[in-house]
RNA sequence: GCGGUGGUAGUUCAGUUGGUUAGAAUACCGCCCUGUCACGGCGGGGGUCGCGAGUUCGAGUCUCGUCCACCGCGCCA
């Protein structure tokens, strides 16, 4: 019935017979000629529809609405001179159509597709309507291509691909199992799994020596932006093997993955060790994209007259005073800025936010007092001060800062 | 569980200090329009202002309660 999806046509099908189908993107009508956005998963070609060319298809034309369904069969032809859209892959040619049929009429949209306003809400209401939006089914495409290059590539590394049941006992991790009740046991409950590791035992000690799972994985807690109750993990074990290979699967991986979703990524990646990502960025998923690390600045307090300072910069093994240097900080941020990044800090248990600011004059900020001219020089040196720039300071016991001040790099940036 | 923000037309939003008939864009309906591609022109319909109380001569607007949504914290590897 279909000959061609909308997008296989180009200048090289011109007065060719085709058959498309499809919804209705958007329709003009000018009284006479009627124009037709035709949209299938390809994309879009616009259908032409004139009286003097077939005055039945325009009459059926006429009563189109945006998302009725189409079936039209017609005659490519190319498109006129200043006629072209450059904005369509179809927007040299067009369909002149002999035959329209409607094979489905819709009701007006509740909601406009394509609005990046339209909360999500409404559009997983209606979410047959939302999955006919382009990126929507790229994004299914783009998920689809990630799993089998996980897939394929595993397997080329001898990983056997499993699957462990979902209706399980509850193995009391850190998070909230999702309960099933039993109908044969009264009274009792399965449990959905938080992730795949319990089966992991059971496969290693016979045998099985390598092997992988794409699991859903549920977690009964509270939601956040980027963090569902049910999502999909990739499940990798092997035995006998040291954090060495372990490194290198995970690596091979991500290449094959990141590879078939269209981008090159090297390996081996660059590591760090624990201490160094707590020490520079605060946690241990460090995002390297930008620079912003921290730089311990303890030494330089120690005996400085803030009693408060002096005193943490005491214990050198429990606590930490950071500087964080935002170049060009002192411009950007306002005084409005900066009260709220102090507030924000507050939440992860900051006492304050001390900041020194790098005017045209020098140095600036309340803590300066605190500290001898050698401190202050070698502060400088230490964090190559620019004029403009702006430091932030956190003191305090280590785990607390390391938190407050990684949170911060990565809000600044 | 806690905090912040919001809820007004199908959708996205505006609505002044509490004051006449609650607006715009878009969508929808009707008429007109033969080269548009966000087509255009004219006209029209469409509202339990989340819900419930309260203050007031008068509440979309203020107060309290409640429900829902989003964001964050707690929680969550």
């Amino acid at each position: 019935m279909r000959t061609h999806y909308c997008t296989d046509l180009d200048e090289k099908s011109v007065g060719e017979e085709v058959t498309l189908a499809g919804w209705v993107n958007s329709y003009r009508d000018h009284g006479g000629v009627i124009f037709i956005d035709l949209r299938d998963k390809s994309g879009l070609i616009q259908l032409v529809c004139d009286p003097a060319d077939n005055e039945k298809a325009h009459k059926v034309a006429s009563e189109i609405r945006d998302e009725f369904v189409l079936i039209a069969k017609g005659k490519v032809r190319k498109r006129g001179e200043g006629l072209e859209n450059p904005r369509l892959k179809t927007g040299k040619i067009e369909v002149v159509v002999d035959d329209l049929k409607i094979e489905n009429r819709s009701e007006p949209m509740p909601f406009t597709l394509g609005d990046p306003n339209v909360g999500e809400d409404i559009r997983l209401k209606y979410r047959y309507l939302d999955l006919r939006q382009k990126e929507m089914f790229e994004t299914f495409k783009l998920r689809s291509k990630a799993a089998i290059a996980a897939r394929n590539l595993l397997d080329s590394l001898g990983f056997l691909e499993v699957e462990t049941p979902i209706l399980t006992k509850s193995t009391p991790e850190g998070a909230r199992d999702y309960l099933v009740p039993s109908r044969v046991h009264n009274g009792e409950f399965y449990a959905l799994p938080q992730s795949p590791q319990l089966f992991k035992q059971l496969l290693m000690v016979s045998g099985f020596d390598r092997y992988f799972q794409i699991a859903k994985c549920f977690r009964d807690e509270d939601l956040r932006a980027d963090r569902q109750p049910e999502f999909t993990q990739i499940d990798v074990e092997m035995s006998f093997c040291d954090q060495e290979d372990v490194m290198r699967v995970a690596e091979e991986l991500l290449k094959a993955i990141f590879n078939a979703c269209g981008r090159e990524i090297e390996i081996p990646f660059s590591r760090i060790t624990y201490k160094e990502s707590m020490e520079k960025y605060g946690n241990d998923r460090p995002d390297l994209r930008f620079g912003l690390e921290m730089v311990d600045v303890i030494d330089l307090f120690e005996n400085c007259d803030s009693p408060i300072f002096a005193e943490i910069a005491q214990y050198k093994k429990l606590n930490r005073i950071k500087a964080l240097k935002v170049p060009g900080g002192d411009k950007a941020f306002s005084r409005k800025i900066i009260k709220e990044l102090e507030s924000f800090v507050a939440k992860f248990g900051a006492k304050g936010l001390a900041y020194i600011q790098v005017k045209e004059e020098g140095l600036k900020g309340p803590i300066l007092k605190f500290l001898s001219d050698d401190a202050i020089e070698t502060m400088k040196s230490r964090l190559d001060l620019q004029v403009g720039d702006i430091v932030f300071f956190g003191a305090g016991d280590r785990k607390t800062v390391w938190d407050y001040m990684g949170r911060l790099r990565t809000e600044v940036a």
